[in-house]
DNA sequence: TTGCGAGTTGCAAAAGAATCGCTTCTAGGC
DNA sequence: GCCTAGAAGCGATTCTTTTGCAACTCGCAA
């Protein structure tokens, strides 16, 4: 939205002016995967969509054209092992992909009714982010190592009882 | 334990000596449920667990001659949505079961190697209560309905190391 | 005690998500 | 430009959970 954030500013350095894709690409390279032609949509994709989203989903966002479902599938995973995607996880048992950045851990607001997704207000996910990295603390210093941790709130959302006569996810 | 906790104390009123599987019962049919020969035995299976099972190891704990694993399914269910039961939630996005008799929500951890289930400790179990509390309120406030939250810890407990050989979740 | 009916169960089949095997392809170091 | 380990494609499979439907039974009432 800002003249000075656009890409391609004629004196910018490379470091500054890296699309999102390209940060991830960079992570990717430094994990030690390589940076194939589907990996790079996918995670445009995924950039793209700024939530999380499904593996469905995502396949659907590439266009028929485009990479096969395993793939993403084996994407995903291999993402989340090296920390370039977050999972939420939907009362069902599926679960959803996130970017991740390096920005702190998100909490997410379920809709029950149909699974859109929200971000909780700052102040709530800085307190649990707290009490959950205690925690956290406290496992390690039990002798648990490799600590991880699921939260989710599930609610029927405001919002979604007024797209409840809708019969699919809003897709924008 | 105890000699004044027993059951059948001769002295003592109706109400105060049932047992856990009575008052589930209670439960069901306080919430218009039948109380069927099926439902008991996995309600007393689940008691007797004392701990989060999934439903196929609950299934196999009733012996084959028992109901069908279908009918363990469509009770969880039911029993979930009275809230006779808590799930907890694996990272595959398969679920345990555990009884819930009125106490306040448990936390747990589970071991990432084994599955095996331990409770958070009171403070952290406290600590994680009030901040999930205090947002599943401030959701309220904005609008959201039958408000719930899942949270799991995962780790590799320092038990599981030691299990590690072992080629399934040790059974008891 | 007997009868009735809604709620439950059993069984078989289906649906759905995720994984596996194997062949072919390609990114990227030499 | 060549080579190879890693990645993708595609088909088939596994595993968990759900659904449909007929048969059964709990529990209320006569």
């Amino acid at each position: 939205m800002i003249a000075s954030t656009q890409t391609n500013h004629p004196i910018a350095g490379v470091k500054k002016d890296q699309s999102p894709v390209d940060v991830a690409c960079y992570k990717l390279k430094e994990a030690g995967l390589r940076i194939t032609q589907p990996r790079v949509a996918i995670l445009a994709a995924l950039i793209k969509a700024g939530r999380p989203t499904s593996i469905d989903a995502l396949h659907g966002e590439l266009g028929a054209n485009s990479c096969d479902i395993v793939t993403v599938y084996r994407c995903m995973a291999a993402f989340e092992s090296i920390g370039l995607v977050r999972r939420a996880f939907l009362i069902n048992g599926t679960s959803l992909y996130e970017i991740n950045l390096g920005d702190p851990n998100r909490y997410h607001v379920v809709c029950k009714q149909t699974n859109k997704v929200e971000e909780l207000d700052a102040d709530s996910a800085n307190e649990l982010r707290k009490a959950v990295q205690h925690i956290e603390e406290t496992l390690r210093a039990k002798g648990y190592s490799e600590v991880g941790h699921i939260v989710e709130f599930f609610g029927k959302s405001p919002a979604g009882h007024r797209a409840q006569a809708d019969v699919a996810v809003p897709s924008a």
